[in-house]
DNA sequence: TTGAAAGCGCTAACAC
DNA sequence: GTGTTAGCGCTTTCAA
């Protein structure tokens, strides 16, 4: 059934039909009912290759979830606390607005070819990339693009170094270097003097926040940075589940009081490396998470976590990219949410002996 | 960059540049070659909407997430265990077949107008339905359309009684009435008798599947099966909670010595309800999971659970929805995953005293 | 082995 | 207001 065929049975002319179908205001309310009519009769449905080839939008935006280094972990992006429910959230977002959501994995710098290709090929109005790592050579692919895109968790301050902040380009962070601070001042609050801290990955930009917040809200406290107290686990558990164990075995006299991990992920490392060392949790050991995944809350003890409004950041970049594919946009934009320390029974306060 | 700009820049016709980009076997190697380098140089991308339009495929298949129970639902879909990584290894699979994955939600009964959508308007060559219900009028619907498609995890016996075994269609299962079986075996092993059942919910597939193969595991080993042991969960964590709660408490003379709950989701209510009852796991009452979800192996004591094949059955459905688009297929086909028992903790050999 | 030309289903500029 | 017509960028007969 192609709009020849409703404009036969309507009475009218093909092009009558193609301003129903596209709300065009001149065409009296008596013709738009009588074409509708037929249109709904057969479950028309203009063919979406067609309207693209003769101009129009393809209503579909492209979801490009970057995991690069996390190629061969076998605990992929979508296991990913963090991916799943932004990837839940953004389809509901645009889905509910009328758009199709094209998703494509990047597992390496080749597979980023596919973000071009996507909209060369005019399969998406516009795109959002997010994923594990925050290149600024992709950041410039995609800005040479000139096409609606949003980079989600960039640095902002690199992006502005390389004249990045153009037009059809927005930027949707979370305040991790906030909430890291807060994890870290909270510890404090409890008394806490000597805090480890499990680094994430030095190469995203929320990898490098939580460092430079837990560095910099220990010394403006007066507080000691001990070298050996920084463990790297690269976000992974498996590492800060090898790194605690080994600072726990050899910081034997002068362990620390608690530890602030860059994610939840590499904490439940360090509670597994406890268990084993039958160090107690919270008693001779805080410890603070972040990205609050949906087990902390249901270990026991309950972990204490930095939370993410992923559900928010996902509904913005939705909302924002289909207001540039329809609207176009005039200047860059950058959206900063908040985070929310989630306090639960994995923090003591420090007792002095 | 049109097609014909490659012609005229490669000294041919556009009709030579369509031929070498599908790969045609009447050029010769040396045309072919030249009009290679001119396309890579330029970054050539031929636009998928005319190729479309000119009778070739999309390359694009459809994912449909069907939630309609759980429309309000704040833990939605893919916070499910379940379907974050179906959809994980669908997109890994599909991707590296050089296609894209459309994916799509559907929480309504109108939603899923959109399956039909997606592909008269030509967005899509085939489609995966996968979800938390399987209503055979949608399958109908599906099988109208006459297009390849493959439903995951439906009632091959509706499918049958519906005559809705036609071309281009399949279904893929995993094995859920054996591997509740063996869960409940497993119990009866340890010398359980009174066992208690938290069931799903009795409109999908696998809901029906673990609720018929415990009561015939049960009966077929000489068991009573204990109406008041049989607890309406819905697959809900907090249905199951309160169920389990108000049995403990009512049966207090001849509670179950052990539980088997559809899915873990529902097993992590039971664990809170005994908690709250100072019941103790596994010593007091043994417990069995289904879905085998991240934080199984992560509870302590740590729950044993029925583990699905997930990844093998996205991976099946990729490759097979890609075969029939590309070849069609000229049968209706089936596939069984096997499930696999992982015990832990949480069961113990039942003391007599 | 290659090119010319028709056509896929739609939109939009133009004419009436 | 409405119809006619010329593309959009590709594939594919058909003819050479």
């Amino acid at each position: 059934m192609r709009s020849e065929d409703i404009a036969k049975l309507a009475g009218v002319s093909r092009s009558t039909v193609s301003r129903v179908i596209n709300n065009y205001s001149n065409v009296p309310d008596k013709t738009r009912k009588k074409v509708m009519k037929i249109i709904e009769e057969h479950h028309y449905e203009p063919n979406t290759s067609a309207r693209a080839l003769a101009g129009k939008k393809t209503n579909t935006i492209g979801l490009f979830v970057v995991s690069i280094t996390e190629k061969h972990n076998p605990n992929r992006i979508y296991q990913n606390n963090y991916f799943a429910p932004f990837v839940d959230a953004l389809l509901d977002s645009a889905n509910a607005m009328g758009y199709y959501v094209l998703i494509h994995t990047v597992y390496s710098e080749d597979d980023f070819q596919k973000v071009r290709q996507a909209f060369q090929q005019g399969r998406i109005d516009g795109g959002i990339i997010v994923g594990t790592e925050n290149n600024m050579e992709m950041a410039r692919i995609i800005a040479d693009l000139q096409v609606p895109f949003i980079l989600i968790d960039y640095d902002m301050r690199e992006l502005l170094e390389n004249r990045l902040d153009r037009n059809n380009l927005a930027v949707i962070n979370s305040k991790d270097y906030e909430g890291a601070a807060k994890a870290v001042e909270h510890l404090i609050g409890l008394g806490h003097q000597r805090i480890a801290f499990i680094s994430g990955r030095q190469n995203t930009y929320s990898g490098r926040q939580r460092y430079e917040a837990y560095i910099s809200s220990m010394e403006s406290n007066g507080l000691e940075v001990n070298k050996d107290y920084i463990l790297q686990g690269e976000f992974l558990k498996m590492n800060a589940y090898e790194e605690v164990k080994r600072m726990l075995m050899m910081a034997d006299g002068v362990r620390p009081t608690a530890i602030f991990s860059a994610n939840d992920e590499m904490a439940l490392g360090a509670i597994e490396a406890c268990k084993e060392l039958g160090v107690s949790i919270p008693n001779e050991l805080s410890l603070i998470g972040f990205d609050d995944i949906q087990v902390a809350a249901q270990l026991n003890p309950s972990l204490s976590s930095v939370r993410l409004p992923i559900f928010e950041m996902a509904k913005a970049a939705a909302h924002s990219i289909i207001d540039m594919c329809e609207k176009g946009s005039e200047s860059f934009s950058m959206l900063s949410f908040p985070t929310q320390l989630m306090v639960r029974e994995s923090c003591q306060r420090l007792v002095k002996d």
